[in-house]
RNA sequence: CGGGGUGUAGCGAAGCCUGGUAUCGCACUUGGUUUGGGACCAAGGGAUCGUAGGUUCGAAUCCUACCACCCCGACCA
């Protein structure tokens, strides 16, 4: 991709109503552009870190089984009244009246809808467990959207419902979800400590928030730094190990500001342990049995002939909010570094421009053509214009690598550059390697 | 929802108090000079001043209503 051809309008002054990093960040490389409060739209850049986050949630998802599904945006009201929700949602629900005056809303969330499917579709305990998810657009009418996609009312969400037979089985599709949001947030470069939860409306008695670290997260939390010893890695793929892992990670102290005690804290963890910080809520995944199976009459037939209500548990991750969540976690002192999986480029070339001389764009256009050959998503800087407000912009755009050609690069020789760190002078092969994925 | 505030060009602001038909910086266009950390010179284009109504010879400015957006608080991926 081109520079000058990419549709990225970035600004040098803030926008006055952006509060927070990630907010300033994404209007000034046009990431998003605000339609109405709480509701954006997202322009290329953006679109394309949100995309990749998008694939990087779908795979670990598909990895532990879950299968992918679409959902539609607008429902029927008929089913939130049959699992008397219609009520209790109250005014964050978005409720929409057809021509022919029936009432339908946009989707909060998709417990109803998947129930209702899983309860036509599946009769027989032999078909458990299921698990299933799709990402797809919800809407909530929050009193006071917010922090551009940190807190925004329309918002891009990975949602998945588990089914089991048992209780005992469903705390096994729990624990393989609990290791997908690990597995998820940590390839996403960010690190995330899953806390015992309340589980608020959804309802239920077992749940995790997976919060991320960022200094200006919204909520405080207070940890044991242990937890981030506790190694993925040991874990292996099967019902034991996955609950030993919960385990283990719900064996360290971690809570937020509401349910911090200041003395369970010093009696649970070591004083050179503590850790207080601020985090951001990017995943949320509860336990709640037949609390919607038994409204809905979603039954299976069990292995004794019988019927039985399914246990269901529902598990969200915020595709769009985690866009923001990661430059709150990454962007500092007015540079941004996308890691690597979600950036929305794999490297950007900057020749230093002058009409008098195009050599180092010739130089360049041919590194990028051999780069697009080896499928390394490039960016080429061809705007015409000092390097050093090149540089500028780079930092705001956030593309972790750099090869520069200015004054620097020598003959086949060009400047290196992992964001934060110095440059070398590489040849192309060189670092046609380094950007080996 | 309660409290507060703001709407002037793509962005950031001035002008409003004290009415006389819109100003500045950035961005944009053209030409020239520059070219390693947010350049310079010259010329130029772009605004129904949030909307509607009212007062007035005359309204961005005063009055009324509406709309939108933002901030502070209680809730959420």
């Amino acid at each position: 991709m081109l520079l000058s051809k990419l549709l990225i309008p970035i600004t040098k002054d803030l926008p006055a109503d952006a509060k927070i990093k990630s907010h300033q960040l994404m209007l000034r490389t046009g990431m998003i552009r605000q339609s109405s409060a709480g509701i954006y739209s997202w322009l290329p850049l953006g679109f394309k870190v949100m995309k990749k986050i998008e694939q990087i949630v779908r795979e670990e998802q598909n990895k532990i089984g879950a299968q992918e599904m679409l959902m539609p945006t607008i429902q029927s009201a008929d089913i939130w009244k049959e699992s008397g929700r219609y009520d209790d949602y109250g005014e964050e629900m978005l409720r929409i009246k057809d021509r022919q005056g029936r009432e339908m809303l946009y989707g909060p969330t998709n417990e109803e809808l998947i129930t209702e499917i899983f309860r036509s579709s599946v009769k027989s305990y032999k078909s458990l467990p299921q698990m299933l998810y799709h990402i797809q657009w919800k809407f909530r009418d929050e009193v006071r959207p917010r922090f551009g996609v940190m807190r925004c009312r329309e918002f891009f969400m990975k949602d998945a419902y588990s089914f089991d037979t048992d209780e005992n089985s469903a705390k096994k599709s729990y624990n393989k979800m609990f290791f997908a949001y690990l597995n998820t947030f940590k390839r996403l470069d960010l690190q995330a400590i899953p806390m015992a939860a309340d589980t608020g409306p959804i309802g239920g008695d077992l749940s995790h928030e997976f919060v991320i670290l960022a200094e200006t997260g919204e909520s405080k939390i207070y940890a044991d730094k242990k937890i981030f010893e506790v190694n993925l890695k040991n874990f292996k793929f099967d019902d034991k190990s996955l609950e030993k892992m919960r385990k283990d990670f719900s064996s360290f102290y971690a809570v937020t500001d509401d349910k911090y005690k200041k003395d369970e804290f010093d009696k649970n963890v070591n004083k050179s342990n503590q850790i207080i910080t601020k985090g951001i809520e990017v995943g949320h995944i509860f336990y709640f049995g037949d609390k919607y199976s038994k409204p809905l009459n979603c039954f299976v037939d069990t292995k004794e002939g019988k019927k039985d209500l399914v246990k269901m548990g529902s598990y969200g991750i915020g595709v769009s909010r985690l866009v923001g969540a990661i430059i709150e976690a990454k962007y500092n002192n007015e540079i941004m570094k996308w890691p690597k999986a979600v950036s929305p480029f794999d490297v950007v070339i900057i020749p230093s421009i002058s009409k008098n001389n195009n050599e180092n764009m010739v130089k360049a256009s041919k590194i990028y053509d051999e780069l697009k050959k080896q499928n390394v998503d490039a960016l080429l800087d061809d705007v015409d214009e000092n390097m050093s407000i090149k540089f500028k912009k780079h930092d705001l755009i956030g593309v972790p690598f750099q090869i520069i050609l200015g004054s620097k690069s020598k003959e086949n020789k060009f400047e290196f550059k992992e964001v934060n760190q110095e440059a070398k002078i590489l040849s192309l092969e060189e670092i046609k390697r380094k950007l080996k994925k």
